[in-house]
DNA sequence: CATATTTCAGACATACTGATATAC
DNA sequence: CGTATATCAGTAAGTCTGAAATAT
């Protein structure tokens, strides 16, 4: 196509940055799914469990401004876990508007298999990508991540 | 790793490359969806028209197969966007199954506007990143997704 | 009094499942 | 007859909005 007049490139959709970024999410986010099935978790919920193991006594309002979800779902999110088991929320002595929140065992245990089963996912997605480009591959993204939130 | 015994890292969940990849994801998706909000867009609804801006004549069925909906749902998709006079739908007439779907002029040029914001997206999000990096980025990100089609 | 956290309740848009009609 | 396409209808899960109660 030797348009004669100015135009915007239209390459196909599928071959933008854009695009691939999407379809790379899709594809680990449907093996990530598939991994933490036999936990009964999703994605979030096992992100939730991961930061909280290694960052705990956060409250309910931290974690969802941190993970970009609303107070009310990710308060949901958390009664959710609690009622398995897999965390407890206590009263903050200091602030007694907060609920900190903490692994249980069980919590920790689960959270721990999961995180094999990431690393799987992850050393998968990444097997076919030559080893001197993967950290040029994560300095790129951390960049856009950072680029995006400013 | 020169580790003794095997045991399993557990660095920080924000520093892996999958989280990484879905915090990538989530920032451009939020711009995407900012800006094709004056045409009342959603993304998947923007893509699958530009889908067909490129590759005309496929039915709901291939478009669903192409991006991993379900029948049904792209059937929806369609339908709203036929009523909004962005697409046509037509019975093949070597085989009367199916629909082969076309941009109407309109829907053509919804397309190209969303187009233009697209790629004012995509620049923002790599403005930070070196420019002899970019090509890498897209070429690692395309191993991924062909890594996790097959 | 103004703000922050948590929770409850309802509305909403999406997605999924099952079933049907039609064409090949 | 078995498969593929499209569509309808009912259901479920998820998110969002508004509002309330409590604490600072």
């Amino acid at each position: 196509m030797a348009s004669p007049k100015k135009s915007v490139k239209t390459v196909s959709v599928e071959a933008t940055t854009l695009y691939m970024l999407a379809a790379a999410h899709h594809g680990v986010r449907t093996q990530i799914e598939a991994a933490l099935k036999q936990f009964d978790l999703t994605p979030i919920q096992y992100t939730v469990l991961s930061v909280i193991e290694h960052k705990p006594g956060l409250s309910s309002a931290a974690l969802a401004r941190r993970f970009y979800v609303s107070p009310q779902n990710m308060g949901q999110l958390l009664t959710l876990l609690e009622q398995r088991g897999l965390l407890t929320r206590a009263e903050n002595p200091e602030n007694r508007r907060l609920l900190i929140v903490n692994l249980t065992e069980e919590g920790r245990s689960i959270q721990a298999l999961g995180a094999i089963q990431m690393q799987a996912v992850e050393r998968a997605a990444l097997k076919n990508v030559p080893a001197d480009s993967i950290d040029a591959f994560r300095d790129t993204l951390s960049i856009v991540v950072n680029t995006l939130r400013s």
